[in-house]
RNA sequence: GGGCAAUUAGCUCAGUUGGUUCAGAGCACCUCGUUUACACCGAGGGGGUCGGGGGUUCGAAUCCCUCAUUGCCCACCA
């Protein structure tokens, strides 16, 4: 079999995926095994992968693909998301862009085109996944509007209604204006925003005397019922129990005392609106206010803005302002910095309104779920500062609002008879709910024309928060042998910004309808930011092409440039250079194998000393590599694990380990040495393959002729050896010769090709076993151990000892001698500093042994040392 | 307004219980080098008052206080 000089990363990449999709590798079903369960965070189902997706799919590929090679029966459960407010939105503006008018379909004609746009961007995002690698099972892709989700969500609503958890409030809820629905508070984001605060008077009744109160919007005055003032107020003591005329409008309405109002705000005089805002509504229900709500849906103005009716809020606030103006009822204008809540999707501004809605009580929910994560740590949160926000959120939490007034969705199962408001049963079907309609008026002739469905839709997160459980037919079917055997899922990998939209539900859901968490761990993985810390979006144009990005890299090289740049919890600044550095990683192992496979065996010779200890010392460095990596992966230190693993294969296998072994120019390397090399190449390729899976199966291959059985996506993990820690640092001290080896060839224009002579003085009595290893990587002819210093030669000091390399004629007296004292300098140093250190008594009895032993024997190294250097000057 | 986190080399970050291996890694940079895997490379090298100030301690990047800067989350001041 020939291998290529280049790696082709395409080529290869695309041959690997079909095949493990082919050996149906991906898939699981439960058997005997452990089972180590991921569930994707669904993307949107007609959205594209970005940085974010890549970042977040890579660790869970890492994830899983580790898991599988441990044995444990990984199950990767892909799917999507119907995102119910962003995909009507886009499928309303394509509407559009065509000439329909969402509100001339039926919502049966709408559903069409919605389902018509899904399945033909639908999926895209999933395909994507794979060019990334992503070892999911695809048999099992969910789709939360799939038949089986979407009566779990149904059962789901019933039950929790049944339980007295769902109910139907008249409330003020956050109104999107521009998708014309009700959105959850965390769908509300506050931008701060630069506004105006105007001070407009209002005249009292049968006075010629005016009150000025400042407003941010003077578009709802016509909606004001009231004007407050603190009773403690000295300034407004006069005007208790009087009536303001609202300007433009007339109204009369009261004057009320409430301690609400700041008294060292604006002037201290509130124009109370209930329709309009939270606290006004709060003040309102407490003094018994009329309502006045003067918007229409698209936040237009209704009959009650006047002559502004079905003018826009905003022109109407302009508009407005120039009119009280002119009727000498506008007093300044100020700037005012506030924050305006606005819609996480289509950013329009909020307009809080008055109106019915279902509502989920959250008190009851909450508690296990707090406890899971604070108290008992049955699920664990990666960066831990997270339990913080998490706690916060939970102890603060508000009913949650789960109506939207859109068609795409899963729509609520609750059916209106009679008045059509307060009349309503909630119920699986239309049938069951004729029945319990007739059940609860005990009148048998109310017929199912005479029921209708609620219109409105459920928030996508009350389908998604059952995500973990649905995927399994948990809520169906309880007691199935999937849920059994996969619940709970052991991690999450996720983005902090959904927090409480999705991940703490989860935990509610899994707690509320499985009575168990739904995953052990979950892992924040930061936000994706280009080099100067912007947030990678569309608009700004600062985010690469993540399938262009796989084309030039190939997936392996982006799998480690994103990993590259992911410290455990930070955000990362993604830099396209970092998968330059994956590829270059790429480039070099498949090096390395070049090199490797290009040797001749020969079972004739026999090891030499210097492959042996090579292949000893690399055992124990590999096996202290498995325990760095397990410590590395306990705490999701992913990127961390990488690295590790990068100084393994480059800097010990490549630089040290193969330099070792490599045999003379043209000669065949002994088959036990091979071996070896061999097998620590395929117990790197192991732990490697979690994050650079193709390649490593690619070159899996080229070794040795495979059955699909034997696929490296399959193989075992390697086992946990023994670790000689003498015999690494004997190492490391071997490489500290070599580098000064290198070093005075270096220094002195020495050619590796030529050799050299080498002597030592072993003050150290160290081990000669790496001595072979010395003599090739330094090309010397032969170590010979002397009693004292040599004469005319070059020398180098490691520890105490001293390392000569003779040198006729070219020596340097005074510039050697210039490097011994400066050596001597620094060295003396150190002694003082260790000395004072250990002369100081309350050290001396207050640190602990071991710590002093140390201090000890730098002390005694440094002076053996001094020793050293001061006979090699004496001799100068 | 409240809370959380961060601040260590040019950049991105490690640094666990205060002391061993504490000032580190990768990239970038500089020098030398085409020796028989790899210039997407090799061998070397330089570079940091650990954000400022104060304190505790025999000893502080690490613990405490304080200030500064940055980021994030939460919150109904019109």
């Amino acid at each position: 079999m020939t291998i290529p000089t280049k790696y082709n990363v395409v080529a290869v990449e695309q041959k690997w995926y079909d095949y493990w999709m082919k050996h149906n590798y991906f898939h699981s079903e439960p058997d005997e095994r452990e089972a180590y369960a991921i569930v994707i965070p669904p993307p949107n189902v007609t959205g594209v992968l970005h940085m974010g997706h890549m970042l977040n799919n890579t660790i869970q590929d890492v994830l899983i693909r580790r898991a599988r090679l441990k044995g444990y029966n990984a199950c990767w459960v892909p799917g999507t998301d119907h995102a119910s407010i962003a995909t009507e939105a886009k499928v309303v503006a394509k509407l559009k862009d065509d000439g329909i008018e969402k509100a001339d379909l039926t919502r049966d004609e709408f559903l069409k085109h919605a389902w018509q746009w899904t399945d033909k961007h639908g999926g895209i995002i999933l395909e994507q996944l794979k060019k990334l690698g992503a070892s999911c099972d695809w048999q099992r892709t969910k789709f939360t509007m799939d038949a089986d989700l979407s009566d779990a969500v149904q059962k789901v609503f019933v039950d929790l209604y049944e339980k007295g958890l769902i109910y139907r409030g008249y409330r003020m809820v956050n109104w999107d204006p521009v998708a014309q629905t009700t959105l959850s508070d965390e769908e509300v984001i506050f931008e701060e925003k630069q506004g105006n605060l105007y001070y407009v008077n209002y005249k009292i009744e049968g006075t010629n005397e005016k009150l000025t109160i400042a407003t941010t919007r003077p578009e709802t005055i016509l909606g004001d019922t009231a004007i407050c003032i603190n009773p403690n107020d000295a300034r407004f003591e006069h005007l208790k129990g009087k009536k303001a005329i609202v300007p433009i409008s007339g109204r009369v309405i009261p004057i009320i005392e409430d301690e609400y109002v700041d008294v060292a705000f604006g002037t201290g005089c509130l124009k109370v609106t209930p329709a309009h805002d939270q606290n006004d509504k709060v003040l309102g229900e407490k003094h018994h206010l009329e309502v006045i709500d003067i918007f229409n849906d698209d936040a237009t103005l209704n009959s009650f803005g006047m002559h502004y009716q079905g003018k826009d809020r905003f022109v109407v606030r302009k508009e407005i302002t120039k009119e009280l103006d002119q009727l000498g009822s506008l007093v300044k204008v100020e700037q005012h910095l506030h924050k305006v809540g606005t819609s996480e999707r289509t950013k329009a501004v909020i307009e809080p309104k008055i109106s019915a809605q279902w509502f989920l009580k959250m008190e009851d929910l909450v508690k296990p779920a707090l406890k899971a994560v604070l108290e008992d740590q049955e699920i664990k949160l990666f960066p831990k500062h997270y339990n913080n926000t998490y706690r916060h959120w939970l102890e603060n939490i508000r009913d949650w609002n789960i109506s939207r007034q859109l068609w795409w969705g899963h729509q609520i199962p609750a059916y209106f008879y009679g008045d059509g408001v307060n009349d309503f049963v909630v119920a699986l079907s239309k049938e069951e709910a004729l029945e319990k309609a007739q059940n609860k008026t005990k009148d048998k002739s109310l017929k199912i024309e005479d029921i209708k469905q609620d219109n409105d839709a459920l928030d996508t997160w009350f389908s998604s928060w059952l995500w973990p459980i649905s995927v399994f037919d948990g809520i169906r079917n309880p007691d199935n042998t999937e849920i059994n055997y996969y619940y709970p899922t052991n991690d999450l990998v996720t983005g902090p910004d959904i927090i409480f939209f999705w991940v703490a539900r989860m935990i509610f859901a899994g707690y509320e309808f499985r009575k168990e968490k739904p995953f052990t761990n979950v892992y924040f993985t930061g936000i994706v930011r280009d080099k100067q810390r912007r947030k990678m979006s569309k608009s700004l144009g600062n985010s690469p092409d993540p399938i262009a990005l796989i084309e030039k890299y190939g997936a392996d090289g982006v799998r480690v440039g994103m990993l590259l740049c992911s410290a455990a919890g930070n955000d990362l600044l993604f830099d396209e250079e970092l998968c330059a550095q994956g590829r270059n990683f790429s480039s070099k192992i498949w090096n390395a194998f070049r090199l490797v496979k290009g040797w001749e065996v020969s079972d004739q010779i026999a090891q030499p000393k210097a492959a042996k200890m090579a292949i000893a010392w690399y055992q124990s460095k590999f096996n202290q590599t498995l325990i760095d990596l397990e410590k590395s992966f306990d705490q999701y230190r992913i990127s961390e694990a990488l690295m590790t693993i990068y100084k393994l294969i480059w800097d010990d296998f490549s630089s040290w380990f193969l330099e070792m072994v490599k045999p003379a120019y043209q000669q065949p390397i002994d088959k036990q040495t091979f071996d070896s090399v061999i097998a620590f190449f395929e117990a790197n390729l192991k732990i490697l393959h979690p994050y650079m899976p193709f390649i490593t199966e690619e070159i899996w291959h080229f070794i040795a002729d495979r059955t699909p059985a034997e696929a490296l996506i399959v193989a075992t993990y390697p086992k946990q050896g023994v670790v000689d820690t003498q015999l690494i640092e004997d190492f490391k001290t071997a490489s500290e010769v070599i580098s000064g080896i290198r070093n005075i060839r270096k220094d002195k224009n020495i050619a590796f090709k030529n050799q050299i002579e080498f002597l030592v003085l072993n003050n150290e009595k160290s081990t000669t076993n790496f001595d072979a290893i010395i003599a090739k990587m330094g090309n010397i002819s032969a170590i010979k151990y002397v009693e004292e210093k040599v004469e005319g030669a070059l020398s180098f000091r490691v520890k105490s000892n001293e390392y000569f390399i003779p040198m006729t004629g070219a020596i340097d007296v005074a510039a050697e001698k210039e490097k011994l004292e400066e050596e001597l300098t620094y060295i003396q140093g150190f002694l003082k500093s260790v000395q004072k250190k250990l002369s100081n008594e309350r050290f001396v009895s207050n640190a602990p042994e071991q710590v002093i032993a140390s201090e000890r024997k730098k002390e005694a190294d440094a002076l053996a040392k001094i020793e050293t250097i001061k006979a090699s000057l004496a001799g100068m």
